[in-house]
DNA sequence: CCATGCTGGACAAAAAATGTCCCGTTAGTA
DNA sequence: TACTAACGGGACATTTTTTGTCCAGCATGG
């Protein structure tokens, strides 16, 4: 049964979910007993006109009857129901996952792929391929886009693409250089999109962690000032989210600094910034680039991580409050709902 | 897995087709290695917009790739496609045999429940129901429907339902009563139909086999006479199919009428008419009722049979030329694809 | 006997699907 | 190298479907 409803999820989503709404029209009038259209349409929190539409078919179906009091179920709607429960449940546990982690965390949008990055190279693909149509949808002509670097979003850059180019998209790197593989790189990442989206693209050529004194001399720079102003006002931002430690060790930060993280019981890294399993920032890397308070003034914030080890790294990184939109996988998703607040 | 097919199939009728229609794109696609929109369009027989919109679905669902050379295959599409062949072809082989048989034998819709009526009688059931879902559908207020009895149109009746009364529509039997067990009756057949429905009936208190006599005297009676015509007008008429020897023992007829049967070769039976198997008929019963001529002038002509050992006296029937729905099983239908003309 | 809540008809407005053409590009061929 | 055929994708009028909104008429219960 799995089988064939992973198939159809592939080939027919939107029916699925017709199949769902169906569903619960039905379920909700076998729990009303009788129950009349308007109240129904409120109570399911459709219009009255579409609840109709589906009213009548459901009732040409034989699965419930009309009279003049109100609907009920028949017998083999009933019927219908108790085979079809089970079902709905499969097909859309992460769904109802998805609106867990929605409202307990506070986001606009959540999207749960099945699987473990952890585990599976193929889910990590899909979570960017995911990522990549989310966002896709929402670039439009005259959009500034800043993006993190990390093997997640180098994913997203993938899988982006867009039959017609918007050719007044900006992509910009939220950050500097992080001194790894080149295809990982914040600058690879912003260039590889804006080409696949066929849209522009500017670089940063700064190291991520930088002294005080360079600092203040690259803001200086009007070439980096120019375009650190550019990403700090984008309208929309991608970033992974990493475990503290695991981050720590990639940036190459000294054992001062880890020991640091430790005690002040940094969970997770985003963009440069570290974050207790309460949502608050304990460190901070001192970076050109996109800075913590940008984010709270970005209309569109998209983060994108997954695998049951990054989890509580997520979590942590939630609670901090400003994230809209969630991409993450189903382990990710099982441990984000552990750490709930 | 079937279940679950029949679960959807209620609820989202269209869920199957659809499947199949990207699934027949997918394939072709992979097929053809590399194609382009409207050399596919042409051969699958799609129109070319329609064609753009279900292979834009299939991008964006990371099935197939479009260069400007054409379109191809990704792995994630090949996956999916072995996946789903085996499936598919379950589902849609009875699909396959139904529009087999409609062409060949030029009925206007064939539906075929899966199974064999001689075996099961679960099968019978279903059969019964989706003809009555079928017939449900075409009645509408002010419809005569004629029926004949036997065992599957009595199911038929049994599994009739509707939420709305159909107050207008008139159940009457199309032939008189057989001597066999009352609920096997056409009579009790049409009184049921019309029951569950929510309409009328009208009842033919006549022997179905008629000596030259009675039968004009009867025919002289203005209540006989008024109802025959009634019978006879009928819009719709839901009739059985049976082996012609096996009828005629059920009726009783005598030694000599039987064996004039073999004689000339009858195969099937059906409201008294005796057909050979090129759908010639070649003996009729002296009856009251629906005569042969009148089911040439009925807009909508039902046939319900099934089982393996009627498949040739519903492929013998067929050849007559006035079905327009047939009902049946697998196992008939296997063996009517046999008989094809 | 009235008020309430129900269905179902009606219809304009909005949205989606569809049929058709065309254009610039590209790959393969002569 | 030039040409041709086939490609994807843009565009747009037209048809079909969906949706929002009212309202009439009918039961039902107080």
């Amino acid at each position: 049964m799995k089988r064939i409803l992973e198939v159809q999820k592939q080939l027919v989503p939107d029916l699925l979910d017709v199949m769902k709404k169906r569903y619960t029209i039905l379920h909700h009038i076998m729990i009303s007993g009788v129950i009349g259209r308007r109240t129904l349409a409120v109570s399911l929190n459709i219009t009255e006109r579409v609840l109709r539409g589906e009213v009548d078919f459901l009732k040409s179906q034989g699965l419930l009857e009309i009279e003049s009091n109100g609907m009920r179920i028949t017998p083999a709607g009933q019927l219908l129901l108790d085979q079809i429960e089970p079902m709905i449940k499969e097909v859309f546990e992460l769904t109802d996952l998805e609106s867990q982690i929605r409202t307990t965390y506070g986001l606009s949008q959540v999207i749960i792929v099945p699987g473990d990055s952890d585990r599976s190279f193929f889910t990590k693909k899909e979570l960017g391929r995911t990522a990549a149509t989310i966002l896709r949808k929402l670039v439009t002509n005259g959009d500034v886009v800043s993006v993190t670097g990390g093997s997640t979003i180098a994913e997203v850059a993938n899988h982006m693409s867009s039959s017609a180019p918007i050719k007044e998209a900006w992509f910009v790197p939220a950050r500097g250089g992080l001194g790894e593989s080149v295809e990982l790189q914040a600058n690879t990442v912003a260039s590889q999109m804006a080409q696949r989206i066929g849209g522009q693209y500017r670089l940063l050529h700064v190291p991520d962690d930088l002294g005080e004194e360079a600092y203040q001399s690259l803001l200086q720079e009007p070439s980096v000032k120019e375009i650190v102003s550019f990403v700090r006002n984008c309208r929309i931002v991608v970033h992974g989210i990493g475990d503290a430690m695991v981050m720590a060790k990639r940036r190459k930060v000294g054992e001062a600094t880890i020991s640091m993280l430790q005690n002040v019981g940094a969970e997770a890294e985003a963009f440069g910034y570290y974050f207790d399993n309460n949502g608050h920032v304990v460190h901070k890397m001192m970076t050109l680039g996109l800075q913590l308070e940008d984010i709270q003034e970005t209309e569109v914030v998209i983060g994108v991580a997954g695998g049951q080890s990054k989890g509580k790294a997520i979590a942590a990184f939630l609670k901090f409050g400003h994230e809209d939109i969630l991409v993450t996988d189903e382990a990710a998703a099982l441990e984000i709902i552990k750490y709930a607040p």
